[in-house]
DNA sequence: CGGGGCTCCTGTGCGC
DNA sequence: TGCGCACAGGAGCCCC
């Protein structure tokens, strides 16, 4: 079922994540940096929270993109005017260029000549322009990066925590970046069991998740991303490190390890996939 | 503090 | 063949 499910996908589906990206943000840095928007065209206005769409336009025309930032799974432009433009891709969000603007929720024209679509089919994507995107709420509550804390620090910030592991290490509040298709495979990296409680892990197990997640995120860095659901590069092509997953998206498929099935259950409603012989 | 459930939304894959 | 429906999920929010 699930195979045949597969064969039939003919998009890429996945939820954009650290990798994701970051692998974005590198690649629309080489080619939008300095360029000035020209014109928005807003096909969906569901999508920009703040401000209101014709605010949003006037914010947006004639001035230059002067920088790219990531914080976590949220990208930054920082603007000529000082104010910062904001994306956050949630589930389906792309950012193509040179787009054509023909499934775009918003298209940034710039002074290229070219597009820079903002795609989104679920429409839970989120652009805003803010004075100070050090002061947004979501950045304020933001935790740190994995590759911003020593084994140490991440030891500290499970210490007293109750929560299964694979949510927390999931909560943006805690660690930063980290979503629900990594948080799988690094877990199954480190054989632990997405269920246990946080503070019951040993120090080793704890020592042994830190570095399977930054092992974790930076192959998939270097591959550019895991296309499983919607998420491309900017170019439009697939992230490649979806072939490396050993558990996401594989329930009733042999566990590479053991050749036990992978099993799947939800977790605070999201599925969670691992070996239930490999993972304790 | 922790957990569960709902909301936003639409393509998809299923059952009938 | 086609209709209708459940499901997926990042993050915020509400309630127990």
């Amino acid at each position: 079922m699930n195979q045949k499910r597969k064969l039939n996908k003919l998009n890429y589906y996945n939820m954009p994540e650290l990798p994701e990206v970051e692998t974005i943000k590198r690649e629309l840095e080489k080619v939008i940096i300095g360029k000035r928007v020209t014109d928005v065209i807003i096909n969906n206005a569901k999508v920009i929270r703040e401000p209101k769409k014709e605010k949003f336009v006037a914010d947006l025309k004639n001035v230059v993109i002067k920088k790219m930032i990531r914080r976590g799974k949220l990208l930054i432009f920082e603007l000529s005017s000082g104010k910062s433009l904001t994306i956050h891709l949630k589930m389906t969000g792309q950012l193509i260029y040179p787009g054509d603007g023909r499934l775009s929720r918003v298209s940034f024209e710039l002074s290229d000549g070219k597009l820079l679509d903002f795609n989104d089919n679920r429409l839970f994507g989120e652009l805003r322009i803010v004075d100070d995107w050090q002061k947004l709420k979501f950045i304020k509550e933001l935790g740190p990066e994995p590759f911003d804390i020593d084994a140490e620090k991440f030891k500290e910030m499970l210490a007293n925590k109750k929560t299964k592991i694979k949510v927390l290490i999931m909560d943006q509040k805690i660690i930063s970046g980290i979503g629900n298709l990594y948080a799988n495979e690094a877990l199954f990296r480190a054989r632990i069991y997405p269920e246990r409680l946080a503070n019951h892990l040993s120090d080793k197990e704890k020592e042994l998740l830190f570095k399977e997640i930054k092992n974790t995120l930076s192959e998939a860095i270097q591959y550019k991303g895991s296309s499983v659901d919607q998420y491309v590069q900017v170019s439009g092509k697939p992230g490649e490190y979806a072939r490396y997953h050993k558990v996401y998206d594989r329930e009733g498929e042999s566990c590479f390890r053991c050749k036990e099935k992978i099993k799947r259950i939800s977790l605070g409603g999201r599925g969670t996939y691992f070996c239930p012989s490999c993972q304790k």
